[in-house]
DNA sequence: ATAGGGTTAG
């Protein structure tokens, strides 16, 4: 810019400023103010100046000029503290507050509806009340609405909706802002109907919502599956001509969803023209919380194909989908493209890949990944103790949870879950009893069916029925899931008596439990009484009920192989029998001798033998030592129930004899087998 | 001359 150097009148001054404003060029305000403060107009063109700084975006350069002023106009003070929240610098915005305090300068409704989101963002609930004391002093929390709508969003933020809805209940007149930052609030903190509620009162009270207000409705009715009046909303909002905007079409998208109608989301899906990353990872997760892992990754890839660039949301997501149905290779890929995006030590991404392999067994990739992340929270402690828990490393969690404490992060519900597997998997009965007493003595955990599910397990596996027994007795309405438990706790140790109490009891609450009769038919089984287990199972029949097949599967190269006793359904069925054979007669070699007490029928011992042999899990490790060369040093099976002794036993020589590690995920935990030994240490 | 609320996650 060329700098008119023959007229200097405050006038030019003026046209110089705008015309910066207009090109929003930074270094020609500066140029301007170095001429005016030649001219000595200075004092007379410093907020003017400002505004041009603010402007061009130049925070910095406006802030220095701001503190060569000796004094600057109420407007000034406003604009600095609001251009300061903008950008992020919340601690300068509050200290520019606190000094115009000082100076002597009051506050009026601008400096209020802008400061008060600086105290939510800092985490001071106390700043904040004192901000809003003083507006009310001032007469500006119930007269102006801006003022009102900053302080219910910033009462929201901290959770005290009592103190949201009592300031949103004073102000005078009410608009659709404030009453959308009350319904986020409400929704935000789990109370969802109170947001429909506030909805419902604000169209009652002729205030018209618009696309931020149909947003978060949408989110509150896809929180409490309240479909109805989703779809009420969605009728809404083609009425008031919002059908197109972005934001509540996601919503929309995720409001279906939540509520199971996964085809409905596809349909709003499709709707979109363009849709951002935001809608495809609507959509994405939508799918994977409706188990549908597949299709979310079919589409995730379709996405990359049309090269829209997946965030951290869209990864954490692909990554649960690919850890919920344990695919390691394609959760690898997933894994590169992390990091290609740099999102590797991303406390989202992080902890899903935590979890991704710790479900897949890894523990040592999980620690690896959790070592990177740079800001630890609950949700990826949790992760990582989950990933120890489930593979029997207690001790491990245990160091973990301790740590917890150290870095000041609050354990929660699920935290406890995870510890209390540990203590389970890895037989710390002491330590869990202990742990669990804490859980609301110190630290006012609310205990849920889990948490007692882990006790009873924990007791009755160390032999402690009776105390298990009343634990259960404890709870409001226990579960079957808790006495089936316990049952199966007194077959290992051989309390068939107790077993059958405890069989009566559940079958007066349940009657038609499968579980419960499937459990009793193996003790019996297991002891010789074999009258009783045909017994069981003519009930069983007589009732239709039906036991879940145990399958185990395998994934090799990508594809999954289904295998289940006795199925000789798999076109290399001939090879898996063969190499079963050469198995036998390696692991017989060296020891192995097959418990028939696993053996669930009535059958002379050879044809135990022979039953036993053809165990899924015992199908799918041929299948996969025969399918992978040596150099696949370890192999993973999934199992949907959980292991049998005979088969525990039988993979352990396995493992010694081709000098392999096998990995197993049982319904309940994780096996790694090497070199003739258990992680679990026979303790499972 | 300066102001307040919203879409996707582990």
């Amino acid at each position: 810019m060329r700098l008119a150097s023959t007229k200097q009148d405050p006038v030019t001054f003026l046209s110089l400023i705008r015309q910066c404003i207009d090109t929003k060029s930074i270094s020609d305000i500066k140029k301007v103010q170095t001429q005016i403060m030649k001219s000595g107009f200075l004092l007379g063109f410093g907020d003017k100046l400002i505004d041009g700084y603010i402007k061009c975006g130049g925070v910095v350069d406006a802030r220095k000029l701001f503190d060569e002023l000796p004094k600057r106009h109420i407007v000034t003070w406003n604009s600095m503290i609001s251009t300061h929240i903008g950008h992020k610098r919340t601690k300068e915005a509050i200290g520019l507050y606190k000094k115009m305090i000082l100076e002597g300068v009051f506050p009026d409704e601008y400096t209020f509806s802008s400061i008060l989101k600086g105290f939510s963002e800092m985490g001071s609930l106390r700043e904040g009340q004192r901000a809003h004391g003083f507006s009310i002093i001032l007469g500006l929390e119930a007269s102006n609405v801006f003022v009102g709508s900053a302080l219910v969003d910033m009462y929201s933020k901290f959770g005290q909706m009592r103190d949201a809805k009592l300031v949103a209940d004073r102000v005078v007149k009410r608009d659709v802002v404030l009453f959308t930052a009350l319904i986020v609030g409400y929704s935000q903190h789990g109370e969802d109907r109170e947001a429909l509620a506030v909805f419902v009162s604000m169209i009652n009270g002729g205030v018209k919502a618009n696309e931020y207000t149909f947003a978060s409705i949408l989110i509150a009715c896809g929180n409490v599956e309240n479909l109805w009046n989703g779809k009420l909303i969605h009728g809404l909002i083609i009425k008031s001509g919002f059908e197109s905007v972005v934001a509540s079409q996601t919503s929309l998208l995720t409001m279906y969803s939540k509520c199971g109608l996964i085809d409905d989301s596809l349909k709003v899906f499709k709707r979109f023209a363009n849709p951002n990353p935001v809608t495809w990872t609507s959509l994405i997760v939508g799918l994977v919380q409706n188990g549908k892992e597949e299709v979310a990754l079919t589409k995730f890839r379709q996405m990359t194909r049309n090269s829209i660039n997946p965030n951290a949301f869209t990864l954490s997501s692909v990554l649960k989908a690919c850890s919920s149905i344990a695919m390691l290779e394609e959760g690898k890929q997933i894994h590169a493209i992390v990091t290609k995006h740099g999102l590797d030590r991303d406390t989202y991404c992080g902890a899903a890949l935590v979890d991704l392999y710790g479900k897949c067994g890894s523990t040592e990739m999980a620690r690896l990944v959790f070592d990177d992340i740079i800001e630890l929270d609950v949700v990826s402690m949790n992760s990582m103790v989950y990933s120890y828990a489930q593979n029997g490393l207690g001790h491990e969690a245990l160091e973990l949870f301790n740590r917890m404490k150290d870095l000041k992060l609050q354990p929660n519900d699920a935290t406890f879950v995870s510890v209390l597997i540990a203590c389970n998997n890895t037989g710390l009965v002491e330590e869990g009893c202990q742990i669990f007493a804490s859980m609301k003595k110190n630290h006012n955990i609310e205990l849920t069916r889990d948490h007692y599910a882990c006790m009873v397990d924990l007791l009755g596996r160390s032999g402690r029925l009776e105390e298990a027994e009343a634990l259960i007795e404890q709870v409001r309405s226990p579960d079957v899931v808790l006495w089936r438990s316990l049952i199966s706790a007194c077959g290992i140790h051989g309390e068939v008596k107790m077993a059958e109490r405890i069989k009566d009891k559940v079958l007066k609450l349940a009657p038609g439990d499968e579980g419960t009769h499937v459990l009793l038919s193996n003790i019996y089984a297991s002891t010789g009484n074999w009258s009783q287990v045909i017994e069981m199972k003519t009930t069983m029949r007589e009732m239709r009920l039906k036991k879940d097949p145990a399958m185990t599967w395998v994934d090799i190269d990508r594809e999954v192989h289904t295998f289940m006793a006795g199925d000789w359904s798999h076109p290399r069925s001939k090879e898996i029998l063969e190499t079963l054979t050469e198995l036998m007669e390696r692991v017989k070699s060296v020891g192995y001798v097959p418990d028939t007490r696993f053996v669930l029928q009535n059958l002379d011992e050879e044809k135990k033998e022979r039953s036993l042999y053809y165990h899924s899990e015992k199908l799918a490790i041929a299948f996969a030592l025969w399918r992978t060369s040596n150099k696949t040093t370890s192999i993973r099976i999934f199992k949907n129930l959980r292991v049998c002794g005979d088969c525990h036993n039988w993979i352990k020589y396995v493992s010694k004899v081709v000098n392999r590690e096998i990995i197993s995920r049982d319904s309940k935990r994780f096996h790694h087998f090497k070199n003739g030994l258990c992680s679990c240490g026979d303790y499972w």
